[in-house]
DNA sequence: ATACTGCATGTCAGC
DNA sequence: CTGACATGCAGTATG
């Protein structure tokens, strides 16, 4: 170091108490300068300082400041305008930020212009894809910690410029290394690795990475006019011309539908939710999953468009799942980003690669890939060093991005918030393309074990020791691993103990052939768990515990209680209808009931069945019971006191649901004959002729609706091929003779939505529990959706 | 005994 | 139905 000159010409100084980086060299390098020099360009005040005296000054179109033109010093700082004249980057930034802010695409936009909230004349031709690499500083590396790092490629919307195919061949073709290094894996931290890596300072350090190299532009051009497809780029100007209009297609096409994304957008506004960007560009991004697509919220976004340059482009994000956060040491990648994102690999042992981390450190894992069922497994290797030093778990987000220019791969984390956070986010990212997000420097996804929102690396080790102990676990992307999982677990028999009528709800009562129908609009909720017992006069009563004073209370047999039942809900006893009105029940007398057989089959359960969340309602509910299913018998068989067989089930109840087999075999199979069945399906019959009826009218309506808006963007009518869908399976369903009563062919949306959701038919058909399961014999008691006594059901309860 | 490595396998999301 | 991926597991290396 000792023999280099500081590269500003007007300087040459030979010695330097630190050496600091300037622009970007051709040789991919950077120019080295003197601490002065290098001040002054991390400053912005570099031409200022030494380049006053020459030509080239003019004015920023929109501001009026004045920037050196033509000089490398000031090469990323500025950018002409299509109309001519010269703009500076941050008043470019700023226009693009509110372009994007109010970013509406119309489906018939021209591929090869592109105007945005009409100012497309104001759009700037960039005049190269890097950016004022030197400001980049440590700091704005810790924000872009703490927003993820993750500038979205449409935040480059706004920059698009695509009307210059011979630039932005020269812009790729520029930015080719050297095609024959794609084969050459061990030259991919060739270049630069002489010098120092550590530190910030050397964040714009070139890879000379056969892939990343592609990209070295800003986010906001780079998006259309710079694509890290080292295949086709390479292979020639005409086919990366192609693939560059293919890119700005994509980038152009709107996201599959989101309601987040298209929400935030559409609202123009600055929003806290999470949303996931489409990744930037790579070899094949379009094809990544929504769930691995940097997550950012607009605010994070809008914060870092301002104090960033858009010099970091995230690529893509992972939730850390237990393998991955675990011992071993190994990340799996998801492939399409492997292969988009990373260089490519032709040998399984890989290469090492150089990532940083967000306080600049520099991590060294080997990026390698298993054979796997013809395909490949790409892994990053030895990564336990830097999770631990994220600190980081099974739960929890990496993200991966990129600093422009360079290409120099930075990994990040965000921490999951909570469980609920870590489960959903990544459900709702497969399914949606986006995050209900809400975490500290993060939202995270779910899609893997989660820990309950526990922090410790003890949790890990307990999931994964569980799982051990626990063979048959399969549902490894359901999974809860804490205590508070398993107390929230909860078998199938017990949900139907616990369901109770919607508060508000009125049941409607419909007779068909003399039996009685009560069908409830809203769906169920859960109460309070009941104990069956006996009281002093011998006649049953239930003991329910106060959530407010923990006492336990003699009630009627037939009291419903809340959720959450307290004292002051007590109106059969007035004499204890209040927390300090003394308990008349000794622990001894719930010492049969409470610590049941149930609990420790629960426990059982719980260790091999999906968990319960939270407090659900209605078809939640029942849908995480349904999970439990086939435990029903062996829990059935140490029932204390009364079976629990549905929700308006008491001590004695010898009604149809009670007396046949929990799975329902033997009883009622879907060729059953009988009253009961017969008339379950005339009803369904009839709903169902409602229900096509209407959905014919709705056919009608949609296919003119359609007509009328033809300009309509491909979400729309991808939720009406949605709701189709599910009619015809909700129809198809039918079909098959699966009956859903809890259905209102009146109210035919809910149904649907239902029916998209989780319905009491695919829940039924989850669990193989037959209808009945949900029927009642008598129609004074109001508690289930549909209801119904049949002449049969009162014969087989006599039998 | 423990850690590491490489592959195999089962599950499930997406097509 | 296919492919991706989480994780199990056997074989090997190391302490």
């Amino acid at each position: 170091m000792g023999s280099k000159n500081c590269m500003n010409d007007v300087c040459r100084e030979p010695a330097s108490s630190e050496w600091r980086k300037g622009w970007t060299l051709k040789s991919g390098g950077f120019a080295t300068l003197c601490y002065r020099c290098g001040s002054a360009y991390e400053n912005s005040v570099f031409c200022e300082t030494f380049h006053l005296e020459e030509s080239g000054w003019r004015e920023c179109r929109i501001c009026g400041k004045r920037i050196h033109c033509g000089c490398i010093a000031s090469r990323y700082v500025h950018e002409y305008m299509d109309f001519g004249g010269v703009g500076c980057i941050t008043c470019l930034k700023h226009l693009e930020v509110h372009s994007e802010q109010s970013l509406q695409i119309p489906s018939n936009v021209s591929n090869d212009r592109v105007s945005i909230n009409g100012i497309k004349d104001v759009h700037p031709v960039v005049v190269d894809n890097g950016i004022d690499g030197d400001k980049f500083s440590g700091r704005r590396l810790l924000q872009l910690a703490k927003v993820t790092g993750a500038i979205d490629s449409c935040s480059g919307l706004g920059q698009l410029t695509h009307d210059d195919p011979l630039r932005k061949t020269r812009q790729s073709s520029k930015r080719i290394p050297n095609p024959t290094q794609q084969n050459s894996p061990s030259t991919f931290f060739q270049t630069d690795n002489s010098k120092p890596r550590e530190g910030i300072q050397n964040i714009y350090e070139p890879l000379a990475l056969p892939s990343l190299n592609f990209s070295l532009t800003t986010p906001s051009s780079s998006s259309a006019t710079n694509l890290p497809f080292p295949g086709g780029i390479a292979e020639g100007s005409e086919q990366c011309k192609g693939s560059l209009r293919q890119a700005l297609n994509i980038l152009l096409k709107p996201p599959k539908p989101s309601p987040t994304v298209g929400s935030e957008i559409n609202k123009g506004t600055v929003s806290q939710a999470r949303v996931a960007r489409p990744p930037a560009e790579g070899r094949g991004r379009n094809q990544l999953l929504p769930r691995y697509w940097p997550r950012i919220t607009d605010q994070e976004l809008q914060q870092l468009s301002g104090d960033l340059k858009s010099n970091i482009v995230p690529l893509f994000e992972k939730v850390l799942s237990a393998s991955d956060a675990g011992r071993i040491g190994r990340l799996v990648l998801p492939k399409a980003c492997a292969e988009a994102f990373f260089p490519l690999i032709n040998q399984s042992e890989g290469i090492p690669i150089m990532i940083q981390d967000m306080t600049g450190k520099e991590w060294t894992f080997q990026f390698r890939f298993w054979p796997n069922n013809n395909s490949r497994m790409y892994v990053l290797e030895g990564v336990t060093p830097c999770i631990q030093n994220m600190q980081v778990q099974a739960g929890d987000t990496v993200t991966f991005s990129h600093i422009e220019p360079g290409g120099q791969l930075v990994i990040g984390c965000r921490k999951a918030i909570n469980n609920g956070d870590a489960q959903d986010s990544q459900t709702l990212a497969s399914t949606s393309g986006d995050s209900p997000g809400g975490t500290s420097f993060s939202g995270t996804n779910g899609n893997l074990l989660s820990n309950g929102g526990k922090t410790s690396g003890d949790s890990l080790q307990q999931s994964i020791s569980e799982k051990k102990k626990a063979k048959n676990i399969k549902n490894k992307r359901l999974l809860m691993h804490t205590d508070d999982a398993t107390e929230l677990r909860i078998t199938w028999e017990e949900a139907q103990e616990l369901l109770r009528p919607f508060p508000t709800a009125e049941p409607t009562v419909v007779v068909v052939e003399d039996h009685e129908f009560e069908e409830f609009e809203e769906p169920p909720i859960f109460g309070k768990r009941p104990i069956y017992t006996s009281g002093p006069s011998e006649e049953q009563d239930q003991l329910a515990q106060c959530d407010s004073c923990l006492k336990w209370r003699r009630l009627p047999v037939h009291a419903l209680l809340s959720a959450k039942w307290t004292c002051s809900e007590n109106i059969w006893d007035l004499k204890r209808c209040s927390c300090p009105a003394p308990e008349e029940i000794q622990p001894e007398d719930l010492e049969p009931f409470v610590p049941s057989c149930k609990d420790s089959k629960r426990r059982k359960v719980s260790e091999n069945k999906m968990p319960k969340v939270g407090e659900p309602s209605g078809l939640d509910a029942l849908a995480t019971a349904a999970g439990l299913g086939d435990n029903i018998s062996d829990i059935a068989e140490c029932s204390v006191g009364a079976t629990t067989r549905h929700p308006r089930h008491r001590l004695g109840c010898t009604c149809i649901v009670c007396i046949q087999p929990p799975s329902g075999k033997g009883k009622h199979d879907p060729t059953c004959k009988c009253n009961v069945c017969l008339t379950v399906r005339r009803r369904f019959e009839t709903l169902m002729m409602r229900k096509k009826k209407r959905q014919s009218e709705r056919e009608a309506e949609d296919s003119q609706a359609k007509d009328r808006a033809s300009l309509k963007i491909e979400p729309a009518r991808e939720d009406i091929a949605g709701d189709k869908k599910g009619m015809e399976a909700d129809m198809e369903e039918a079909s098959k003779g699966q009956l859903d009563l809890n259905c209102d062919p009146h109210r035919e949306d809910e149904m649907l939505a239902q029916t998209a959701g989780m319905s009491l038919t695919t829940l039924m058909s989850a669990v193989a529990v037959p209808l009945d399961m949900f029927l009642e014999p008598t129609s004074a008691q109001k508690q289930e959706n549909i209801t119904f006594v049949s002449a049969d059901t009162e014969g087989r309860q006599q039998q």
